[in-house]
DNA sequence: CGACGCTTTGACCCGTTTCAACAATGGTGG
DNA sequence: CCACCATTGTTGAAACGGGTCAAAGCGTCG
């Protein structure tokens, strides 16, 4: 096992890579996504403590997507091999992983829904809760505010938007009090319009009903 | 085990159920679905023989979203509590189920990808040739053919488009001589042309190279 | 035959993209 | 310390893809 810093913007897995070790995120922020030939970009997920981007790698020959780090980060790499022995002689932690590695589903899937189902300003706002939730579990938010050093750009790709659009749907998130967003420093203003306005159901996160913390209004009267 | 055979639009499996069983489809089309409390629906994948839908549910409590039959189906159900004692005395086929599992988490990012980066005909043309290689691999098409019994309806929501927009898409790739596609019958017509609209890289399916077949002209002068 | 579900069409509207320019910021080297 | 350059954020105008609504074809089946 390994631990090595990355500088914000480092590749450290290429689409088609065969790897014999995962990666864990020990801190920073990493982003999964898939680069089509014609240049554009779509962010698949983004990666923070405690994530294991790749852990898929274990059982599939080739990553089908980059991973990069957004900020600088500290990951830590475990070889295929030590891993394998561990899961022969402990089924329990074999039930663990393969846990996590479920999760990345339900995930992609509900990006899936948001940027197939939901125009702009919800995208944005579904992605938001997404992130501040996930980060309050690893206790890395502050009340309502959290950091998260991306850029437009970063964003669009994220939620399926132009540089642009991202850009004018941040402002008027911003004009309708919802949310300040400024050098990465975000700050959620109103939770429950922001989840209602969302259509935001945490249940795809499969997070421990103790850590979630969070009913949302919006689909409680189901 | 027990085996069942649904009609078409039967709801297999609803969002937050908690299952004591996995389904395994034996024969026809089932869809997983995610429906927003506006009554929008995202198709999140289309299931067909051979595949195990929500074997997810053997480690996460509650389903994230439904299940249900597009067509007439033939489906088996097995209790979990079976197929943990399998596991346990035969990890070698924790690892099969471990990788099945993994799969779905890469098709879902390509329909993100497909979603938020491609327009619509590229949207639509990818989706025909992911389908025509996943029934090619459980030898369900006839050369370039197969069924694939969805309404324009389920077609527009699976690829994030109206239900007009998805016939007028349906219309222009009929025009351009690419496929014909007429009562739940696809003929796939120019399948290179085809993938290199859609930027089509199989990687994702995670198939055996033999079982592939295909290599795109698109992806293959990176 | 009539009803129902699905496909197709037209017209109009709106969200989003694109392009281009400009402002703010931060880092670099002279 | 300042001039310069590269990023990033912001704005406006015009074009376009796709959505919506509503009505009309079409096939199938009781």
């Amino acid at each position: 096992m390994t631990e090595r810093e990355t500088q914000a913007r480092e590749n450290i897995i290429r689409q088609g890579d065969r790897s014999t070790q995962c990666c864990l995120v020990l801190d920073g922020l990493l982003a999964r996504s898939k680069v089509l030939i014609d240049g554009t970009r779509q962010i698949l997920s983004f990666e923070i403590a405690g994530d294991i981007p790749d852990l898929q790698s274990l059982h599939l020959e080739a990553m089908d997507h980059e991973l990069e780090s957004i900020s600088p980060s500290r990951i830590a790499f475990i070889q295929h091999t030590v891993l394998r022995d561990l899961l022969r002689f402990h089924p329990r932690l074999s039930d663990i992983l393969w846990r996590e590695t479920l999760i990345d589903a339900p995930i992609s899937r509900e990006w899936l829904t948001n940027v197939g189902r939901r125009d702009g300003v919800q995208r944005l706002a579904h992605l938001v809760i997404e992130i501040w939730l996930r980060l309050k579990v690893v206790g890395k938010v502050n009340a309502m505010s959290f950091h998260l050093p991306i850029t437009q750009e970063q964003l669009g790709d994220a939620i399926g938007l132009s540089t642009v659009h991202a850009n004018r749907i941040l402002q008027s998130l911003r004009e309708k009090q919802l949310l300040s967003w400024d050098h990465g420093q975000v700050d959620i203003l109103n939770l429950d319009a922001l989840a209602e306005l969302a259509l935001f159901d945490p249940a795809y996160l499969h997070l421990k009903p103790a850590l979630s913390g969070f009913a949302p209004k919006a689909t409680s009267r189901t």
